[in-house]
DNA sequence: AGGATATTGAAAGTCATTTTCATATTGGAG
DNA sequence: CTCCAATATGAAAATGACTTTCAATATCCT
């Protein structure tokens, strides 16, 4: 796992490598980045980190996100409501989301045996994977409880996965 | 499959369950739905339809793309390039991608082993699964071997999926 | 220290999609 | 069949996430 420190570090390196500069922002976003849990956003990254530095753009956290993705650091997901979500890139190989789409509640799980067919089917198809995305959408557990009891409720008219968890 | 007859007339029962109205647009737009092949823009699909009937408009698409989402006809996708893309729903339930991140080209995938091992999963974890997802991002064979040729190429800095195939 | 080069933030721009609103169409009641 | 209330349509304007522009500022190499 990418601890905050280790992630900054990394950063450093690609930025020292690339002739890039580093800033107090940067180093900011990128410690909010790897302090954050998965899933975040720009948004969300941003106003975590006005809280303790106020004087920080919105904008720059945008472009850093970016730079974290060319770093290989950061990979970024859609789930389908507006945001684009990034996580921390060892962490986003191995695992997999659940996304309730009446709730937008957003669960991780893991499975070896997928990954492995996974990279089966790449292997036959001569695909080099770089990135794996496996999306399950539907109900959890509570939501298809109370689909079951009130079976015409307003099933969610918005796009798909909207309305999810911590929406900035 | 889902004939443009049979998926014209699927959304025409909708449309009478909701109170709603058919319209000589909806029926255009509905049959060049599910004439057109896969991973559909609403973009794509307006361009196809002004060739034959100039007086439409985007939004009318738009609006009953959203329809045929609510009917439960069609699934929306989004390979990360900006566009929804969209789905007559039975293909969405067996189908995966394969999505080059450096020609943006999208391969299909079935693979029944994935499909039995998504419902155990969302068995253990008590969830209704409405939807898959699994999306593969890299490099297919021939931009694979074009990385390891020239390894330090332009290797997109655009989001993930950008560039896709059959961009509006 | 000094200066070329990269970075920053505010504001303006982009672009897919949605909303608004005035006009037109639909379909059921009479 | 005709009316009419409800719904649909399209043009234009709005939205909202994200990007670009640009002038001012910070970084780092010598």
């Amino acid at each position: 796992m990418i601890t905050p420190d280790s992630g900054v570090q990394g950063f450093a390196d690609y930025l020292a490598r690339a002739g890039l500069k580093s800033t107090r922002q940067r180093e900011r976003i990128v410690r909010a980045f790897f302090a954050a849990g998965r899933h975040t956003s720009a948004e969300e990254l941003y106003r975590q980190i006005r809280i303790q530095e106020p004087c920080i753009g919105l904008v720059t956290v945008y472009r850093t996100l970016k730079l974290l993705r060319q770093a290989g650091l950061a990979t970024e997901r859609a789930f389908g409501d507006g945001y684009a979500r990034f996580d921390p890139t060892p962490a986003a190989l191995t695992h997999h989301h659940l996304i309730c789409t009446r709730c937008g509640m957003v669960q991780e799980f893991q499975d070896k045996d997928l990954r492995v067919l996974g990279r089966k089917v790449a292997r036959s198809l001569s695909f080099t994977i770089t990135e794996h995305k496996l999306e399950l959408y539907g109900l959890c557990r509570d939501c298809g409880r109370a689909e079951r009891d009130r079976p015409h409720s307003n099933s969610r008219t918005a796009r798909i996965g909207s309305g999810g968890e911590a929406r900035p």
